[in-house]
DNA sequence: CGCAACCGGAGGTGAAACCTCCGGTTGGGC
DNA sequence: GCCCAACCGGAGGTTTCACCTCCGGTTGCG
């Protein structure tokens, strides 16, 4: 495409003020999530938020190029524990530091879990991590660690419930979430004595890519 | 005090719309929890929004008025199982049946973990559900089958997590969420096998309160 | 039959988020 | 140093939505 717009440098004033905006983004999605507003980011960068429009069109692009650095830290971050030599505490350390990742960035959490739009870098990152986890999976069972009955698809659940307990609780207390991910963490390891099956069936990839997007929709009023 | 405004009888047309009413909520909370409108309940009974507001002052009354029979039944589940003669299956299917509740109901839920006033009879049935539970936590761990650092409170987020799940996934995958509890479940269980304790102390009371009140009150703009 | 009690639902009120617009300011090429 | 395109700020328009009020019309019942 012979076209494209020419890039033209900002100009210096214009530069700075972008970097501040992305650094304010980093803040107050980290803090608030998808629920902040761009005036809130306008005002922690002490910018007007018409500066803010100028640069990003909406909200969701700001949370995306403010957040790309860390989406590639979670990326590298599972692939590295999908190299460790022993899986499963590769994997419970990596789910622990998942979470802890997403409770610090409520923004990462919302970008991942609660999107709208199936962005394209997004869907280049589960790319990456999907097949990681399954391996990480594989090979924690294999170790005898890992319950048989475990699914990767399961590590979705997993990481929404422990992300769940720590929204409801960090208002009123810190620092409780570490535990329900301890006794979930302990469900996921194969026991000798009194084993006991999960019931039902695990979620379909299919059902996994649908659940980001349609807990965004308004359930709106019915008739 | 003797000035009490004496309940004069309805009309009978009156007295058969706050039944509609009472139906419709029941329905209405129960899929929508409180981010049902009153206008969405009005509209439920066939009634004009008026009608419904002339009866409730504001929607937290009509929520504690439909779903005290609900309230009351969770109680009785609760003291039926505190009176169970074995203790860990007793607690394992109350959880299950807890949760199940709350996922039918999310007026429920709401009224009990998301209601924003401290109503009496709530307190009521707080007051009943603590003992019994504190109580079913301790013969468990007596039993051998409930983990010994397990505490009470701790239930409290485990229905969180398990409802968080459900809420989560019931627009994508129905039925998912008995998956999970399960998994938690069996973190619960004492292991005899390489027992891992759990990171960090439990919820005190006084932080188990908090924790409804501080989900409701709005995150507002910062600075 | 008369009237107090009741009804419906249009619309007032307020809060909030998102984004636009334009008068004023400024960086940097010449 | 001058000038203007590029940039800035932030007040306010627009929309959406929930909550609740109000009043002209209807109805049960003594």
């Amino acid at each position: 495409m012979p076209g494209r717009a020419k890039p033209r440098p900002l100009r210096r004033d214009a530069q700075r003020n972008v970097e501040r905006i992305r650094a304010a983004a980093r803040e107050v999605f980290g803090e608030r999530g998808l629920e902040a507003t761009l005036d809130d980011v306008a005002a922690r960068a002490g910018v007007g938020v018409g500066t803010v429009y100028r640069r990003y069109p909406n909200k969701l692009a700001l949370l995306e190029d403010a957040l790309e650095d860390e989406l590639q830290r979670v990326v590298a971050m599972v692939e590295a524990a999908a190299a460790a030599p022993e899986a499963w505490p590769a994997l419970a350390a990596l789910v622990e530091r998942f979470a802890a990742q997403l409770v610090r960035s409520h923004g990462l959490d919302d970008l991942l879990f609660r999107s709208p739009v199936a962005q394209e870098h997004l869907a280049r990152a589960n790319e990456r991590i999907r097949p990681a986890l399954a391996s990480l999976v594989r090979r924690a069972k294999d170790e005898g660690e890992l319950r048989d009955d475990f699914a990767a698809a399961d590590l979705r659940l997993v990481l929404g419930m422990v992300t769940s307990v720590a929204r409801d609780t960090e208002a009123a207390a810190h620092e409780v979430w570490p535990r329900c991910l301890a006794l979930v963490l302990d469900g996921m390891r194969q026991r000798r004595d009194r084993p006991t099956p999960l019931p039902t069936r695990p979620l379909s990839d299919d059902e996994l890519d649908r659940l980001g997007r349609a807990r965004l929709q308004r359930p709106r009023r019915s008739r």
